[in-house]
Order: C-alpha cells, then sequence, then structure tokens
DNA sequence: CTGAAAGCGCTTACAG
DNA sequence: CTGAAAGCGCTTACAG
C-alpha cells in the first residue's frame, strides 16, 4: 500500500518497485539489449500495471529527437477558410499510418505561404522533419526552399520531382500522366483536345502535364493549336471560365484534358450548360483522382495518383534523409482511370 | 566574434549577449509583465537576431503542459487504407486554425476503436487534451468515454449533444436537421417519404435524424411507415443496397432522406440505375454537406452543418475544459441547403 | 524588476 | 548486465 503513488508514475517508481536503478528502467523499457530478459520483463510488466507511459517531452529533451513530424499544408490564395485540396487530403490518411507505423507522432498546420513557419518546427525540437504539401505560386515558393536547405532543415515536398529544384522532392509521373490521357481522347477519335491549366514555371506540375498533352498530340501528328489552351489555377471556377470562354470565341473543340480534376469539373459544368454532352459532344479528362471524381455526372475520367504509395514515399524518404541517409527525388507511376467522361468512341 | 555559437542558440545565449541572467530572457520572451519593457526589447532583440526558438521539450517538461492537442480520428470497420469519412475531413481546417490562433499545435492520428490509444497522448505528455472525431457502433465506444472520463482525461467528442452521454460532446442539431429535411418534402409534395439509416442507439447521430424524421411527418398527421426505412451505415452501399431492397419489395416511394450525403449518393445511383427520375419520381435529401454533395448529378439537397464554428467550438471547449472551467455540452444550428435533387415542386 | 537555485523526467556516456 | 553521475533547456518559486 502507499507503494504506488496516485500522481503520475516515474521511472523511479518503476525503479522502486522491481528493485533496480532508473537508467535500468529507461533500458528495459526500450528494448535494450544490454538487459537481462529476466529483468526487462519483470521492469514491463510493473510498467503495465502502473499504466506507466514514457515521458515524451523528458525524453524528447534528452535525446535530442522528437520522433515527431510536422505536415504542413499551403495554398497560394488561402481564402479564410478554404478547403483545402481534396487530393491532398486524400493522402492524409496514408501519411498519418506511415507514420504511426514507424513510431513517429504527425504534427499537422495549414500555412500561408508567408511568415517564418518553415524552420519554427525543426528550431524548437517540435518536428525532427518536414513534409510540404500544397500548391502555390513555385516562383514564390522555390526561395523559401533554398532558405531551408541552407538551414540544413530536413524536408520532403510533393510537387514535381526529376528537376534540380532545391531539396528533395517526391511527384507522380506528371508529364506520363498527361500524355496518356490524351492518348486516349485521341484513341477515341478526338482531334481538337483543349488544355485547361497554367503551364509555366509558376506551376511546374500542370507544365509538366502540359508536356505530356504536348507529347501525346506530336506523337499523333497533330499540331499544338495555343488557341486550345487556357490558363487556370485549381479550381471549379477556373475550368468553368475556361470553358466559357472558348465557347465564347468560337474555338471548336471535341475534348477537354484538364490539369485538375477540380478545373476538369468545373468545365464539365460550363459544357453542359452550353447544352453540349459529355462525352458526345466534348470528352473530359483530368488529373488527380479525388473523391467526387466518381460521383460526378457522367462520372469522370481522370489520371489517379497512387497515394497510399505517395504518403508512405513521403514518410519513408524523409526518415531517410533524417537518418543521414543520401536520399534521392523520384517520380511514382500514375494510371488513367477511365469513366463515361470519356468512354463513348467517336471513331 | 565567437560570440554566436554556431550550434543552435539557447536562452543562456541569450543571456550572455544581453548581459541578463538566463531567468531573465525566459520571462522576456514570454511577455511577463515583470520585465522591464527596456530589457524585455533588447532581449528580444537578441533573440530574433540569433533566430533563437524556445525549445518546445524542455518548456514543456518544465511546465508539466505541452501546449498540444492532439485529434484522433477513428471509424469502426477500418478497411485498411480507408477514405476517412470526408465530413470530418472537412472539419480539419477550422480545428487546426483554431489550435494555431490558440497557440496550440495539433497532433493527428487515426485509430481503430480498440487498443489503449485513449490515454496514451496524455499520459506521455504529448497533449494537454484530445479531439475524438468518429463514426463508429456508439455501444461499443460508450465504455471507453467512460473509461476516459474516470482517467480524468482531458476531451471533447463530436456526437450527439444534450444527451447525458459521458464526457464533453458538441455535435449538430441532428433531430432539428432531420425534421428541415422532410418537411422541405412534404413541402414538394412528397408522401411516401423513405428513410435509410440505422436508428438506433447504435448509431445517435442517425437515430436524431430518423427522429426529426417522425416528428415532421408526425406534425403533417403522416404516420410512419416502417416498410420506408431501411438500416445503413454511412456509405454509398448501403444507400445502394437499401434502394434495390425497397425496389425489390414493391415498396412504393416518392422521396428519400438519407442520414448522410453518403448514402445519399450511393442511393441516387440506384434510383437512376433503376430509370427513375430525380427528383421528379424520387426526391432526395442527404445530410452533412460533404464536398462532392455540390457536384452530383443533380446536386443533392443536404442538412448543412457549420464546419467552421463546429472546429472552433471543439477547440474552444476543450481549452476550457483543460484550463478547469465547467463547460457544458451544446448543439449547434443547421441548415438546409436547397439543391436540384429535391427542387422541383410536385403539388 | 532581477538573479541564484532547484528541478521537470528522462537518456547516455562512463565505470565496474 | 547494472548503477552513479551528469545534463538536455527550460520555468518557477523564492529572495532581494
Amino acid at each position: 500500500m502507499g507503494s504506488v503513488p496516485s500522481r503520475k508514475p516515474t521511472s523511479f517508481d518503476i525503479a522502486y518497485l522491481a528493485g533496480v536503478s532508473q537508467p535500468t528502467v529507461s533500458r528495459a523499457l526500450r528494448n535494450s539489449p544490454s538487459v537481462s530478459p529476466a529483468t526487462r520483463e519483470k521492469i514491463q510488466q510493473i510498467a503495465k500495471e502502473l499504466n506507466y507511459k514514457v515521458d515524451k517531452n523528458a525524453s524528447s529533451l534528452r535525446s535530442q529527437q522528437s520522433n515527431t513530424l510536422a505536415l504542413l499544408f499551403f495554398e497560394d490564395p488561402t481564402p479564410d477558410d478554404s478547403h483545402i485540396n481534396p487530393f491532398f487530403l486524400s493522402m492524409l490518411g496514408s501519411i498519418t499510418r506511415q507514420c504511426a507505423r514507424k513510431g513517429y507522432d504527425l504534427l499537422i498546420s495549414f500555412q500561408q505561404l508567408s511568415g517564418d513557419w518553415h524552420t519554427d518546427y525543426q528550431d524548437s525540437h517540435r518536428a525532427d522533419g518536414i513534409i510540404l504539401l500544397g500548391y502555390g505560386d513555385y516562383e514564390d515558393y522555390r526561395d523559401r526552399l533554398t532558405h531551408l536547405v541552407e538551414q540544413g532543415t530536413h524536408f520532403v515536398r510533393w510537387g514535381l520531382a526529376g528537376t534540380d529544384e532545391p531539396g528533395l522532392t517526391l511527384g507522380s509521373d506528371n508529364r506520363g500522366g498527361g500524355k496518356k490521357a490524351v492518348q486516349h481522347l485521341l484513341e477515341n477519335g478526338c482531334r481538337n483536345i483543349a488544355f485547361i491549366g497554367t503551364a509555366s514555371s509558376h506551376a511546374p506540375e500542370f507544365e509538366a502535364r502540359w508536356l505530356g498533352y504536348c507529347d501525346a498530340l506530336t506523337e499523333a501528328g497533330i499540331a499544338v493549336d495555343p488557341a486550345l489552351q487556357r490558363d487556370g489555377i485549381s479550381s471549379e471556377e477556373s475550368g468553368t471560365e475556361a470553358v466559357q470562354s472558348m465557347l465564347a470565341s468560337g474555338q471548336k473543340f471535341d475534348a477537354i484534358f484538364a490539369a485538375s480534376d477540380l478545373i476538369a469539373i468545373g468545365a464539365m459544368r460550363a459544357v453542359q450548360d452550353a447544352g453540349l454532352k459529355i462525352p458526345d459532344d466534348v470528352a473530359v479528362v483530368g488529373f488527380d483522382d479525388i473523391p467526387a471524381s466518381s460521383m460526378t455526372a457522367p462520372p469522370l475520367t481522370t489520371v489517379t495518383q497512387d497515394l497510399k504509395a505517395a504518403g508512405e514515399a513521403l514518410v519513408t524518404a524523409l526518415l531517410q534523409q533524417i537518418s543521414g541517409e543520401k536520399v534521392e527525388s523520384f517520380a511514382l507511376p500514375v494510371n488513367l482511370m477511365i469513366r463515361d467522361s470519356s468512354a463513348a468512341s467517336k471513331a
């Protein structure tokens, strides 16, 4: 009686009950090989009975590592309570689970593309490394990445892999995905394929998808027509406006490859509002496979990214970087998910 | 030279440079009123120059509070890489922002409805309190809540508010929302209104929506017909199966009130697959207003919950509880968002 | 308003 | 395999 204190137990309490020193308790609970099996078992048994949990703060302070990663979402024009891009949200589950599997906690935050949050998490020892997810103007963003690299911050970013941009970057095979999407439209007999999405260094992933679009057209012997391209960020409004603009200009088009599903969904709406049929008059293909894509009318054909693999790869790469391994940026393969928005053949 | 160390600066470094003691640095950086303005300014200036950040682990260890909250998502039947319920995902942004506003970090985790994670976060001092979000069998869940209460864990839960269930619970006015939805259908001339969703103590929120359904019918002098009710969890499959079952049974119905949007979306698909028109043959109303609801064909009428207010209320209530204030459970108001799935009048 | 002292609860060399 | 000692970087009484 009285041997089990009512305040939260510490390793000293366990040590006292087990008749060993406090450091031995610490070792036993971390499964150090330098503790005899008998002692270890006894200690772990007592710890369990007392419902003892190692104090994370003390442990992190002493060992100088937090076993925590920070996930930073950001979007460039951040309306006050903006919805996060659903694509990134879908990655959240996979990232969280992979962190748990590796014994890491995950801290999350939303950020404006401003302020000095970048290094804060690591400088304050709240996280050992950072995962960056977001769309935004890449030209604004690059400086910050460079700064992070200079500060020695551990981070990994979802973006356009395979370039010489600062820091570790994983991403999908955007160019290959764009090519697959457009080849599919070509096979279905489409010849005037529009592209919606800003294709510039400000949006490198969209630019890569655009390059894939060009690849497919060029291989098919079709000239890339600037009149069939419209700029746009990833939003339904962008898609709607782009289609309205093309319709107003009298531009002929029998298909749309949108740089993202949100754009595609907005585009479909504008097409249908104009009294045109999808896919008979205009076939539509998106990119991302967000949850809503399977629920639109008609369901949207799109380029799917393997979010489970992506989330796991981000966490794994970051942990490797933290542990001092050399990690290379790389691209993950993508697949075309064919649904009704492009399914009918026109040939 | 040499006065600025190359390792990460500590409060001792600042103290040395400012010519004061280390505790004074600590006070100045936390804006303690017991530091002279001049000293405070000088210290903060130096801290900024050195890019000094208070070590979170040391601070938390010493003060015995982490300034961190944990957000636990869970779903009962957890397929391996299940999508999280989009409704909860939508709340994430608001919760995160409110935490940031209050100076708290947010830790997130997905959990099975098993294991001993409940108190882990608090016992290990990783978080000062827990936000629980999830659907699941409430009957299984209640014991765990009771246990949490007994352990003195600080937590708040999104669920059915206003009952005498264990712990602090915030939620929407589910019953009022259900009533609004069904009144709307009645106003549009519907008379055989089906309800899809398990209405039992295993799913208290669905049950409350069902009670709202009954309220509206009863007020309109229409008897509640058990043949028009089908059980179902929150998934598209449930909705599809329920509609198929009703069609197969020959049951007449001219409207469906689904206990969630996911159910409603699955139900709409089954209705359309059967060659029936929405809303002319069957009007459909859901609950939640998930992002996909505005993108379905036709767009789904649904009961919207104020997610921004909900997220803020969860965080605020939890922080109040942590600080020892007495907090009461309460329900947030809901609104009916009328879209095309119910818009046509039949009267 | 400021400083000297203590201590939060661990982990990690270092000895034995 | 185990223990005594030190120390991670702060915050908080306690004095003055």
